[in-house]
DNA sequence: CCGTTATGAATGAATG
DNA sequence: CATTCATTCATAACGG
């Protein structure tokens, strides 16, 4: 599903702003216009399963003129609201990582914001970084590294699995307090299994956004 | 292109920072702005409509189909992992997240006891949310939100002066994030009108919407 | 190409 | 509030 390339590399010199010109205009940053952009394209994908899926279960009778001459997004629909997003992540250079490891290894724990900026700064000689790509290759780093120890045990100590529990063990979510009552709508989309089946549920499961726009506005206006 | 890895990735950087010629800074005038945050607003609308609608038809006529609420739905995990995931932490569902970021837009800091609750009560009608949920999410909101503008400080300029670097991020060192060719799909969603269903009929009326704000749009990619 | 795997990033919840 | 932990999601990198 990949377009072909991976996201075209050095991506300059290339201004699509129609004119934008001496005009009054916003500047937008490239995480606000990702967040536009994803949304928009999830509510329009969003939209068209949505319209698929009912002309399907209500035109039993005439769907003999469901004519597709018309090649949609598939990459997009299969596979859900990313993709859309051409964005790309951080990728530590061999230096970078193996400078991190090195400090990783030296058992300090988190680094913490100071020393952070500092490897930031020092690592930055090697290649694009930042505080953040740090700070979140520590969380990760030692999260991982805890997870794969705590997976060897080794022998014995094979309690399987008491999952079973299909709700939250500790159904901490809910308090007794608001026990709603049979409400159909949406019933959580926890399960975001898309793929074969085309519920609706599924497709509930992608509207998700990002953004703060404002969209509870008047509805009045458009469906009046 | 072969980028290998160590090489400098030409990933990330910030937006504007262009490097040497390259700058892709969005620019959008109110205009364009303002058809954006319409059409958003317009599709989040008819998602929810269309979800409605969907479900009130199909609650009367096919009682045995599709199941809803699929507790879950492993598809993936290969490795002898049972993982039933239950999910156990809750995710707010799109209407949810709209309705907390709406009000996190407001600005009013973090909810006091009182409002949380109305929240909650509120939101629960969109799905399964406790007090403790509201709570936690603004709490999160706002300490993220926070952390973020302090990593990326940099004020946007349109000023398109070549500053001629991104390599030294000594403090202005941002968050990565994409960027990418404006690519969104966004298939006309016209031609699936031709159907007659009336009530999905109209709503499949105002999603043509308003017109284009386009330079970032692109459908050509799979409207070929 | 296509399916895996490794891992950067996002985020709900917990702790101080 | 500020930080940190844990889990999950998305995707770059890789092998077939």
């Amino acid at each position: 599903m990949e377009w072909e390339k991976p996201p075209p590399p050095p991506q300059q010199g290339e201004d699509f702003n129609g004119g934008g010109g001496g005009i009054f205009v916003k500047v937008m940053t490239d995480e606000q216009m990702e967040d536009l952009r994803k949304q928009i394209a999830v509510y329009a994908t969003i939209c068209e399963q949505l319209v698929e899926l009912h002309k399907s279960l209500t035109s039993q009778n005439d769907l003999a003129g469901v004519r597709y001459g018309n090649p949609y997004c598939d990459p997009l629909i299969t596979s859900g609201a990313h993709k859309i997003t051409g964005r790309q992540r951080w990728t530590p250079t061999p230096m970078q990582l193996q400078y991190l490891e090195h400090l990783f290894d030296q058992g300090n724990g988190t680094p913490s914001k100071q020393k952070i900026k500092e490897i930031t700064t020092e690592l930055a000689q090697h290649g694009q970084i930042s505080e953040t790509n740090v700070y979140n290759w520590f969380q990760n780093r030692r999260a991982r590294s805890k997870r794969k120890q705590q997976a060897a045990p080794t022998a014995n100590n094979v309690d399987s699995e008491v999952e079973t529990e299909v709700e939250s063990p500790n159904e901490k979510t809910k308090k007794p307090e608001e026990s709603q009552p049979p409400r159909i709508l949406c019933s959580r989309t926890e399960d975001l299994c898309f793929q074969s089946s085309q519920g609706i549920d599924s497709l509930i499961g992608k509207m998700e956004l990002p953004g703060n726009y404002d969209p509870y506005i008047h509805q009045d206006d458009f469906m009046a």
